[in-house]
DNA sequence: AAAATTTGTTAGCCTTGCCTAACAATTATA
DNA sequence: TATAATTGTTAGGCAAGGCTAACAAATTTT
């Protein structure tokens, strides 16, 4: 809780908005109220009032019962958003090992609230442990084995007890 | 960003308020409208009318002018939040060595969002790192080390060359 | 081209959650 | 104890962001 020192520039809404229309345009579909309003699971008029909203903010240009399109501004946020879901959904898929589904829906929620500060941390530690793969058994394995057996592999409590063994 | 199938019981302020409520209690404070309303950074009359919405809910016992107190129903949902709260800045601060403050302020986000699968694995992702103490570096030191440095620590990779060149 | 369907907008309503200004109760101080 | 200071409440406002109902434009079908 305790509020942060610098308000966010746009609300978690209205990065949905961006975010869903940048990749509706990604995936090459056209971009309509419908569609966005089908994506984010709100009713039209929902996205219509948006869409006024973001207009008067210059993040997009939308002309009465015509297509959506973002502004050069638009675009540079709503890239801002789709990088931290990215990473976000990588860094739970990869490091947590969590199931695309839920790393999809924690991403969607975190990328509204994350700092810059944690959101680097977490691609340099996939940058980490995309660097570990020369260790057996490396670190996703010996992580996933501890999910499984709640301990770790027999022959890496054996490797740390050597070292032990040879200090004294 | 997609719905979440199940819609949260409480909004993230109603959770802040809990979370409040309790931690001002557990510092031994007494738990009034003007102690809420520093802690949260709002004007006492937000904090009063939250106050109402949680009655209406069984979440907090409040008399007019008077001490709040949570319910045992209240009780429960500010241990969650409390719990999240801590779980992740844990992680924040031992798995991804972030300073205490942005692993305060980030907690205090994605307490509201995160699901029990990711925060969970957090936890466990806690207990790894901290069963791994007797490799040398050990996990938190070779992450600490790629941080500074971009890459492994030589001994590091020296031990998977090794391994590499043994399986020839 | 007329009719039907789909798509989009407008108007208007609702809740949440914050705010200020004004007032009321409580507590502390002279 | 009377007054001052603090604390809390009420009343009322406002923006965000959702909704439905009704209508209007655009598109598709006949």
């Amino acid at each position: 809780m305790v509020k942060q020192q610098v308000e966010r520039e746009h609300s978690p809404s209205m990065e949905d908005y961006l975010e869903a229309i940048a990749m509706l345009r990604d995936a090459n579909k056209a971009v309509r109220v419908s569609q966005i309003s089908r994506r984010l699971k709100v009713r039209m008029p929902s996205v219509t009032s948006a869409l006024e909203r973001l207009s008067e903010k210059g993040l997009v240009v939308h002309e009465r019962y015509r297509y959506v399109e973002l502004t050069p501004e638009g675009e540079i946020v709503a890239e801002g958003v789709v990088h931290r879901h990215e990473a976000l959904s990588c860094f739970f898929t990869e490091a947590l090992d969590i199931d695309r589904e839920t790393a999809e829906e924690d991403a969607c929620k975190i990328e509204h609230v994350i700092s810059p500060l944690s959101l680097e941390r977490m691609i340099k530690f996939i940058e980490f442990i995309q660097a570990c793969p020369l260790e057996e058994p490396n670190f996703p394995k010996r992580y996933k084995y501890y999910l499984e057996h709640g301990k770790l592999p027999e022959e890496c409590l054996a490797r740390g007890l050597e070292k032990e063994e040879r200090r004294k």
